[in-house]
DNA sequence: CTCTCTGCAAAATGTTTGCACACTC
DNA sequence: GAGTGTGCAAACATTTTGCAGAGAG
């Protein structure tokens, strides 16, 4: 297991450097489950190493998002999370279901097959339609999650 | 046609008053085809009647939004967008495609068979696995426009 | 008269930018 | 050295809050 990437190389086709402080970050993005917020990972980072400022996360990130290394998502609730994006992540391809009452975020992966198919459809028929090049998707169920619907 | 709502009766029912405000918010919403931001929505509010101000438009879609009768939108550039939610609206249920370059949103309504199944197969199950009360949804598919890819 | 609703100004929040310096090639 | 990368402080944009007054029931 692992999953060897070279962070390097990608950066670099793009014209990028791999520092330090883009190393730390995409290692926290690594190793992390949850959606973090700039301000997760910057207290992770810091925390390692101090020198490394909220100003470099916010750029690091829009860089990273930019090159399509990771994805950005805004659910809305102030902050924007981060992920890696699909090929670069070893978790599998998921949605989000949230809870309107205590944000919170659960991912699930189930229904891969009946979303593939309708994702597939919706994909060539809205590129031939509209002619966009699609690259990506996203989809949230929302709700109240059972704790707080316990209240 | 038109379509007949009773705000008052609405509003009355989750114990809230509807006010000259609150009016003048739902007229503007019902009758613009965009996904309007709160200072969009301001704008035209207050060139009607300079009284209201920003703050009431604010605490407006928060409250219409808990009552359930508008959805929020965060696109994550910058500010949140608002529409009347489906059953309060003439439009279509609908589902958008941005383009990552500009960050223009197309409304579409396509696939709807399909995404019906799998929308109704998806909250069901996620229902039943996670015991989440699921009360909306929201797809975005993302690429690049024919005029951003000209460039 | 009470409770809801509101405007204004100020605050808070998350994010971005200007600038000068550091580092890499 | 030229260009990229960075921290700090300040700027920014949107949204939220405190407060006191206006309005509705």
């Amino acid at each position: 297991m692992g999953y060897h990437h070279n962070w390097g190389q990608k950066l670099a086709g793009h014209g990028y450097r791999l520092t330090a402080a883009r190393e730390a970050i995409l290692d926290v993005l690594t190793n992390s489950a949850e959606h973090l917020s700039a301000e997760d990972i910057f207290l992770i980072v810091h925390a390692r190493n101090p020198v490394i400022g909220l100003t470099t996360i916010y750029r690091t990130l829009d860089l990273l998002e930019q090159t399509g290394i990771i994805q950005k998502f805004d659910f809305g609730h102030g902050r924007a999370k981060f992920e890696l994006s699909e090929e670069n992540s070893e978790k599998k391809h998921h949605h989000h279901l949230i809870c309107r009452k205590c944000k919170k975020i659960l991912d699930y992966t189930e229904f891969a097959r009946e979303e593939r198919e309708y994702i597939q459809k919706a994909e060539k028929g809205l590129e031939a339609k509209y002619r966009f090049k699609i690259d990506g998707h996203l989809i949230h169920f929302y709700g109240v999650c059972p704790e707080c619907r316990a209240r």
